[in-house]
DNA sequence: TGCTAATAGTTAGTATGACAAATAAAAAAT
DNA sequence: ATTTTTTATTTGTCATACTAACTATTAGCA
């Protein structure tokens, strides 16, 4: 297996992954969503686990501290999410949906799901299992 | 075939991308190579086709032009590029490897191939071309 | 206890990415 | 030949990454 070979995988991934995200981001803003891909990905995070610290919703996101700090910025100033001061810990704060937020969520969810799905016109749920089982194996061998 | 099960491939997608090119990023940086991925993605087009106009190489990178300007600013500034005004056509730019472009290349070329098979360990030729399949289908499913 | 190290979050700087608008030059249309 | 439209590039703005530096707080340890 020679290097050559390999050359355009990242290419491939970036562009493709680019792709996925402004079409996403596309239908969002057509849509009046009203948020970008990346917040929705908060949104929908603090909707499967309630008042998570800061530090954990990066952790499950795979966004980094800084990152995570300005769209969770971001969603406060439009009333989706709240930052509370955590009560063992003074350094941290624990996000929850506001009101505004929940409803957002319920509203969007179905849209999403729908915008989500054009990507796998012609591809088969075997499709699917493989490139998860590729695309983590890549994420592990690049584990820091 | 379920909306659910589709859920995850847009993160998957975009933390994987992310992080092949935060590992070569990391690796350019620890080996001095003073330039960035993405800087490095537009030398590699240059060294395949010399004097591209600058819109030929938005094509061939999959940047939209204004990225690309950002970019060939940033490589000038390094004098690892150069532009020059296009004899037929005086809005566009023909975009060129230096000298010092072509000796960037030439040294690092062999240590990139190196970082970029560090993610296919334990992965086979066929799941390359599988991955390479999957996401082409996803590219274009999207295509505007 | 008191010093030091680690942790949570923020801020700042640079690079990239998407999109819109501006500018200048070429091509098309009348 | 002049006007209109298109095209190539640039500039501006906002959002996202990644790094490093900084603050406040907590934890670990002599």
């Amino acid at each position: 297996m020679t290097n050559k070979k390999f050359d355009s995988y990242s290419y491939l991934l970036d562009r493709t992954a680019r792709r996925v995200k402004g079409y996403a981001q596309q239908k969002f803003a057509s849509g009046d969503f009203d948020v970008t891909v990346d917040q929705w990905l908060i949104l929908k995070s603090l909707d499967n686990d309630k008042y998570l610290k800061q530090k954990e919703l990066a952790e499950i996101t795979g966004k980094d501290n800084p990152t995570l700090t300005r769209i969770i910025d971001l969603l406060c100033k439009k009333g989706l999410t709240e930052r509370v001061t955590h009560k063992d810990d003074r350094r941290s704060f624990t996000v929850h949906l506001t009101a505004a937020g929940t409803t957002k969520l319920t509203e969007l969810s179905p849209k999403v799901n729908e915008i989500r799905m054009k990507a796998w016109e012609n591809l088969s749920e075997q499709d699917y299992e493989q490139l998860k089982t590729i695309l983590n194996k890549i994420y592990q061998n690049l584990e820091s």
